[in-house]
DNA sequence: CATCTCATGTAACTGGTTACATGATTCG
DNA sequence: CGAATCATGTAACCAGTTACATGAGATG
């Protein structure tokens, strides 16, 4: 699947696998995320494949970069994946909530603290994410018209990953607050 | 990781691989599952590791159960494992929020008529895993009164699904409503 | 009479992670 | 002056998915 995030990135601009890298992590990190070793492995495949070709640009004072753009069996690709219908594949591996599930037998207050360390990284995050994420969102959207339609459906996503960090604040609040009366 | 749930498991009662993944499909499907086969594969590796341990059970007209049950160097491992600091590998991969991301170029209604499709199944989902899952773990803790504390941690991270879920369902209906006024 | 449940497993494949290797420039 | 940024990539490994194979008994 990474394979049409890459696509879709690719079919707004080109770029090189280091700013895919760096567009994943500021827009779909919430729900779509790749190591950067990943990226250029996935891009090698959908080069294999036609679906995205590459040039190199020669720098001085830096790496060569290789700029990938979309083809034209890519686009067909990307939108084909995009008329299928949606069904839910969510795949949520919380170490977490595993751990929390069978930490029975872990000293109260030492539970409690661990809670608390994740709440103040939650916060943090959820700050970063929604204050960057929603300007980078509205400053492509005021630079290209043609994209509104595009920032309405980033903004529906951004949305998402929002509220999830709300939600994960809340219920950490919540469970420090029973865990203190409960255990 | 999934080691660590099927130790978890194990370490309340011997059981098989076809009881684990029942186990986890009604108990930590919210933030930790795995696939029939990925379950055999895992035990088979714990075993090899001397970590838990099997016995066949003859069934007459059922296939044979192997059961398996925890060693005290599978106790150990889960305690170690226990006593780590918890750190956040949240892994989201959600299809449904990538394929938005680049939906712009897709109809108005179709995209309406589809979020509909999913309100619909994550309503019949939350209500599932709510009840039934609220059901299991207060019928174990009833008859286990040495599980209070368990229990207490099964709540917890049950009541994160279930507030998962409501949040999902809000969203698609936020969405819903600004994808009807603005596309 | 068909589908579901119980019950286990393997083979081939795909996807993803960790660690390594390199190295100049810029920023604090 | 140390860390971050820019920039690409491979090798080994680990985890997970899909598809296949088998088959009796219970349920609707």
């Amino acid at each position: 699947m990474l394979k049409y995030a890459l696509l879709g990135f690719l079919n707004y601009t080109p770029m090189t696998g280091y700013d895919l890298k760096h567009f994943m992590d500021t827009s779909t990190a919430y729900f779509w995320n790749a190591k950067q070793s990943q990226v250029y492995i996935t891009l090698k495949a959908l080069e294999a494949e036609h679906l995205i070709q590459s040039v190199i640009e020669e720098q001085q004072s830096r790496p060569d970069r290789r700029v990938y753009s979309i083809t034209d069996a890519g686009r067909a690709a990307l939108s084909a994946w995009l008329d299928e219908p949606l069904v839910e594949t969510e795949t949520v591996k919380s170490s977490v909530l595993l751990k929390l599930f069978f930490a029975a037998r872990l000293d109260k207050e030492a539970l409690i603290a661990q809670l608390r360390v994740l709440h103040s990284q939650h916060r943090r995050l959820a700050e970063m994410y929604r204050a960057e994420t929603r300007a980078t969102i509205e400053a492509i959207a005021a630079q290209n018209p043609a994209m509104q339609r595009d920032a309405v459906m980033w903004e529906a996503t951004r949305r998402f990953g929002e509220i999830h960090e709300e939600l994960y604040i809340r219920w950490l609040e919540e469970t420090i607050a029973t865990f203190e009366k409960e255990l």
